[in-house]
DNA sequence: CCTTCACTTGAACACTGTTCACTGAACAGT
DNA sequence: ACTGTTCAGTGAACAGTGTTCAAGTGAAGG
């Protein structure tokens, strides 16, 4: 064949499918489909499914640091903190399923905890103890990561007309996001 | 036949698939063999398998709430509400997949969302504005399920031999989700 | 006695991830 | 030109998954 695939080639088919149809539409056949290829050729460049949802998952978190994060303003790091949480959720926001695909990749440990870093980084310089700006870090990370796919899963079960509760809408949803994060903001000040 | 079964039946024998082999044992096939009974007998009881998943994870959460939380000191409440995210945990650390069945259960919207109420309902006996102990709320619940989906999926991972880093053990872990526990009290106290 | 209802069977259906032997094509070295 | 090796992919199978549905069972009630 001319046209041999590379596993960035496989990734983007992937991101494709994730944004038509969520965490369903990413099965093995219909990857490779989308790329004219038998099943089997996938696991030539993955050695599990999981390590493809990993890959995916990091091309997802990586373009949430792209332009963010440039001036470090060292004595604003609670508007900085909250913009890295804020870039991150937003991010997630952009394909269905997104936080329940970043979450289990961080939970097995693969893409190397990159995300938790970034905000541990960012408390560290603001002299603070390595030992609470890990547990900030974590804190900040599983709330994200849990309250975005929480708000993900119910809003897909609302588009499956299973539950009734519809008003709140994604104003909402932001604004309790944001109150949540100033409340572990304000735990992270006095400490 | 002389012996029927109720739903409760198929929640124990999935209690005990659930503590022997994890989620991966909660197949239907292998909660109705342990019932010696057709697999397609489960759907007369519970529609999907996602509602039997929330049945077993109701039982599982319901077992928290045995004896804890009966003085109820109104002005210790940062003792009440962290025995009451400890207990939460130590409950799903009972199971292998515990976290994550629950948090799954908890995301459908499945169980009325009895967790979280009662973490809001300790914090609004302090006097507390109720959008501040929603949000608190929602931060604990989110923060303890994340981290304890996390701590069990990784050393389920590590039990398989794929990583590396086993010197961290269960008291350190304890400890951790102590610190990020005391963050978040901390945050509660000053908003 | 007969009907009704609760409950279970058995067999299918449409999927899923994963593996395996085999096949070309490209590239190296003698 | 003739090898041998590695890369990349094929096609078919395997074992397992959740779900559905017509048919059948047994006990209870009129």
């Amino acid at each position: 064949m001319a046209d041999r695939i590379t596993r960035n080639d496989i990734v983007d088919a992937a991101l494709v499918l994730l944004a038509a149809g969520g965490l369903p539409a990413l099965a093995m056949r219909r990857i490779a489909d989308a790329l004219d290829v038998q099943q089997s050729a996938l696991y030539w460049h993955f050695a599990n499914k999981q390590q493809l949802l990993a890959a995916v998952a990091d091309r997802v978190v990586e373009s949430a640091y792209g332009e963010e994060m440039r001036e470090r303003d060292l004595d604003a790091w609670p508007h900085c903190v909250t913009s890295l949480a804020c870039g991150l959720r937003s991010v997630l926001l952009c394909y269905p399923d997104g936080a329940e695909l970043v979450a289990t990749a961080i939970a097995f440990r693969l893409g190397g905890g990159q995300v938790a870093r970034n905000f541990t980084e960012v408390l560290m310089q603001t002299g603070l103890n390595v030992d609470v700006a890990e547990s900030a870090a974590s804190v900040l990370v599983h709330f994200t990561l849990g309250y975005t796919t929480d708000e993900q899963q119910y809003q897909q079960a609302a588009a499956l007309g299973a539950v009734e509760g519809e008003a709140d809408n994604r104003e909402t949803a932001d604004e309790r996001f944001a109150r949540g994060l100033r409340l572990i903001v304000a735990g992270i000040e006095h400490s």
